[in-house]
DNA sequence: CATAGGATAGAAAGCGCTTTCTAAAGCGAG
DNA sequence: CTCGCTTTAGAAAGCGCTTTCTATCCTATG
């Protein structure tokens, strides 16, 4: 139905072996004949079958894109800088593909039998990671399996696996024998957490709330142990509180704006409220503005990862800043395998603390 | 290197024709048989090679989804929507890919090739076409023939192509016989911008400023066109201003900031300013505040899209409601052609108008 | 008890491409 | 003018799967 390889190379009066040598171009093919070639191709409008092709050469130039909720600009900015890093121009020529997980681990498994199944080039898992042992387990499994299979693996905002234990590391250099071990882009969200935190203290706060984000979570426990060392180095006694002025929820608006309630219900003498990320923190402002505290007169609020929106919200956010952009192009150039990998196979990126009008000292004290 | 089929077969004791069947699942094999053959998957670890299974049923399971702006909810929402009819519980199955075209023509074309050379099932592309003529004609015919080649090809937020002129049509009722033509769910923009004007008009506005999206796209005319045609319907005298007091940028917070610093210079006496969408819109109030200006005592001010975020913005956003998460699910199973076609092949989406805080009546008159 | 017909499974022919192996020219050097 | 090397192109063998066509084994029926 289709034109086929053996269509062009009948067209162009060659053998389809020299048709297959111009368009991959890795065989050298006399001026003449190319041209002929290409005009044939032309002429009958020749597209490669991709299948046929990745089947016979053993590769394929797709690359999976895991995110937790492509809704969320958080993974819109990572999988856009990773696909940048893919444009025909950038020498990668590979077709991104971005998977919804939801954040379930399931979906996340089933996505990359998808794309083993397809014999990706590679696979960059964005967001965090659920910490249950059990599908920690099968998910470091089986990437470690397609890095063996020859598929790239770049983890980005989530922390690296566990070292391989059990049956693995039959040769002594782990990694280096196969296609390598999965590589790792990392934020510092423990250090940023951390710095906020210390902001808000430095300013006179010591009754800080924190709408986190799902208990289950890498990022969420990252960033709470972050704030957690920082009222520690203050005053041992404030972690005595922090537990009480935690509340859980989702990486959502309304989290932000539920938790807040139910904060204020735990200690109305708040006087600063910390939110798992930007999105949260705009529930968080909602629900103040409701209970009639002006922010950041009566509480101030911090976000995290500065989302665009971050700036434009009214008081604009103090937030921790993620370069996302520069994370998510890293992430898709050690997936190509243009850059190097990184001492350990983590590279962790830095955050910075963003002040803005949402946080100021506490009234009076 | 990787396990095959007929390693397989080979431990379960049967061909390799058994178990590719009981894989697939549309033959009847007997219980003992698909048992043994289940097990021995199992045991091997085995993953299908797509890439050989597509070669040989002719098909994939790759659905695309072409976006303009990945980082942009808008586009997020639609393509989140899109994929959650790929689910496999849904009888889907197949694997969404999202790709970034940034807007560029050139890159639609190069992703359809790519995504052609996959031999995909389907295409969705979501967002406003660029009213090129030559770029559309490109386009058109890409678009067309993919369609006859067997994979479904959805517009989702775009105008229907044209009439198919020229050479084509060879058969009289066009797309009944091959694959289908390419289907549309279009939103009523011209509508939901008609409605919108006539809210600000109604309220008593009078020299309402527009910052529209850019002139050459599709999404940018019909919205225009439906807020002149309020004017028109009000007042044929509007319509003269109309020019003067539309600027064009691109769907940014900062084209609504110079656009709106620019509306200022040409007309202090702006009592409202319309948004390209809702973005735009932050940034409209954005420069309005920092002019000295209320919103809505001194301006009102208008988006488009009802992002999540729009609600949430301060004062809350009056806009234009696009049931985006409705329009790509639809657009998702007509590309999986779970829905039947609608009649002429466009589904047009109904916008609602959205009145919240941000348009109030002018002060005074 | 013989035989038609259904159920189940195997053999084998591709799907369209890449790539190794091989052959035919074209060239300068002895 | 011939020999051996380089350049260029063809033949053909798969890559791993699906699917048609056949063969076999039962079970039901006359």
């Amino acid at each position: 139905m289709a034109v086929t390889l053996a269509d062009v190379a009948a067209r162009a009066g060659v053998s389809a072996a020299t048709v297959s040598r111009v368009l991959s171009g890795n065989y050298p093919v006399a001026g003449a004949t190319r041209s002929r070639v290409l005009r044939a191709v032309e002429e009958l409008e020749y597209v490669v079958n991709g299948p046929a092709s990745s089947l016979a050469a053993a590769t394929s130039d797709l690359v999976g894109v895991l995110v937790n909720d492509i809704a969320d600009p958080f993974f819109g900015i990572i999988a856009s800088a990773v696909q940048s890093e893919m444009e025909p121009e950038k020498g990668g020529g590979k077709l991104a593909v971005v998977c919804n997980t939801g954040g379930s681990p399931e979906r996340e498994l089933t996505y990359l039998t998808l794309l083993q199944r397809q014999r990706a080039a590679a696979v960059v898992l964005t967001g965090s990671a659920v910490e249950d042992p059990a599908h920690t387990e099968a998910l470091a499994t089986r990437l470690r399996r397609l890095a063996a299979a020859g598929t790239r693996v770049v983890l980005c905002g989530r922390p690296p696996l566990p070292e391989a234990d059990g049956d693995g590391g039959r040769d002594g250099q782990r990694g280096a024998a196969d296609g390598g071990a999965p590589l790792t882009v990392a934020f510092d969200n423990r250090g940023g957490a951390r710095r906020l935190t210390g902001h808000l203290l430095a300013l006179g706060h010591r009754r800080i709330g924190y709408v986190a984000g799902p208990a289950e979570r890498t990022t969420t426990r990252h960033r709470l142990e972050g704030h957690r060392a920082a009222l520690a180095d203050h005053d041992r006694a404030l972690l005595a509180e922090a537990e009480r002025l935690t509340v859980h929820g989702a990486y959502d608006r309304s989290s932000g704006y539920d938790g807040t309630l139910e904060l204020l219900r735990r200690e109305p003498g708040l006087t600063a409220v910390l939110a798992a990320n930007d999105t949260v923190a705009l529930g968080v402002c909602a629900a103040l503005r409701e209970a009639g505290l002006s922010i950041p007169g009566d509480v101030s609020v911090a976000g995290f990862d500065d989302l665009p929106f971050s700036a434009d919200a009214s008081p604009a956010l103090t937030t921790v800043r993620i370069p996302l952009h520069g994370a998510g192009a890293r992430a898709g150039r050690l997936a190509l395998g243009r850059d190097s990998a990184p001492p350990g196979g983590v590279a962790t990126v830095r955050t910075e603390l963003m002040v803005r009008a949402s946080t100021a000292a506490p009234r009076s004290g």
